[in-house]
DNA sequence: GTCCATGTTCTTTA
DNA sequence: CTAAAGAACATGGA
């Protein structure tokens, strides 16, 4: 489910329960979600206090006062939410913290795509611009050098951090581009376009709380709205919600794909 | 039983 | 080197 929006919501919610905390004590429930080589949760995390939560991409990145990091991606399925100690545990709950503040920390991924990963004082990533951040020249600098199409690139985290499945196609329609267009055959003008509108679809769905599809919840166990609002994604035969016309559904690079025929077309 | 799914990474193939 | 295509990971819902 996570996606920027989705993670940016997980990390504001849970800030305020976070800060500040000390971890109490760690019940880890399997130990083949920690990666490196499943390294020791207990001896890293014991005692640490948690002085900073931000997100990077799709990761929930954990400032330790020590200055180590880690970092926890929620993968397809994950939940990250604090709980009253006596809150039933949910089925594939992986990992619990326990705060000094009395409540829990919990993971929870069915899937198992996620995991939580140790950082320690690494800070280079290798993934693209942040976003809602990036100004147009640093994305088309990325865009420029590759023949692939547009949707799949913007899927790739080199080339811009944070963009999943379903923002990518929203945020397509939003600047009107097909969703196969060689990434390098953009105009100036039309990456400025993508640029802009990938903003205010993030934008968006982070003030409706992220999209629940299915298993999204935000780290109050709140779900999200801005599902109904979607103009593309996971609307194939529906009616464009701009022009009327049948949204169309392709694969490409091995994902579902949504756009409008009409307002995104293949033109420069 | 089948197909599909918000993510990432690796392998194979061209 | 580029990149497309496929598979893999694991689980559950339609």
């Amino acid at each position: 489910m996570p996606e920027l929006p989705e993670v940016q919501v997980v990390v504001d919610t849970l800030r305020p329960r976070l800060l500040g905390r000390q971890i109490e004590a760690i019940h880890a429930l399997r130990t083949d979600m920690v990666m490196p080589a499943a390294f020791d949760l207990r001896s890293r995390l014991l005692g640490a206090l948690v002085i900073e939560l931000r997100r990077r991409a799709k990761r929930i990145v954990f400032e330790l006062q020590s200055r180590d990091r880690f970092y926890i991606h929620l993968g397809m399925t994950g939940q990250l939410t604090i709980d009253a100690p006596g809150q039933p545990v949910k089925p594939h709950t992986h990992f619990i913290a326990t705060l000094d503040s009395g409540e829990q920390l919990r993971f929870v991924d069915p899937r198992r795509f996620g995991g939580i990963f140790w950082l320690g004082s690494e800070t280079a990533d290798g993934m693209g611009p942040e976003p809602l951040s990036m100004r147009a020249v640093a994305l088309a600098a990325n865009l420029t050098r590759t023949r692939r199409s547009i949707k799949t690139a913007l899927l790739d985290q080199r080339v811009v951090a944070g963009i999943g499945n379903i923002y990518a196609d929203e945020s397509l329609h939003v600047a009107g581009i097909h969703p196969l267009t060689p990434a390098c055959d953009l105009s100036p003008r039309q990456i400025a376009s993508l640029t802009t509108a990938i903003k205010k679809v993030l934008r968006r769905a982070i003030r409706a709380g992220g999209s629940t599809l299915r298993d999204y919840v935000n780290g109050r166990g709140e779900r999200g709205s801005f599902q109904l609002r979607h103009k593309v994604y996971d609307r194939a035969g529906l009616p464009c919600r701009t022009c009327g016309t049948p949204i169309e559904r392709a694969v490409v690079g091995g994902r579902s794909t949504h756009w409008c025929a009409r307002c995104q077309s293949m033109q420069p």
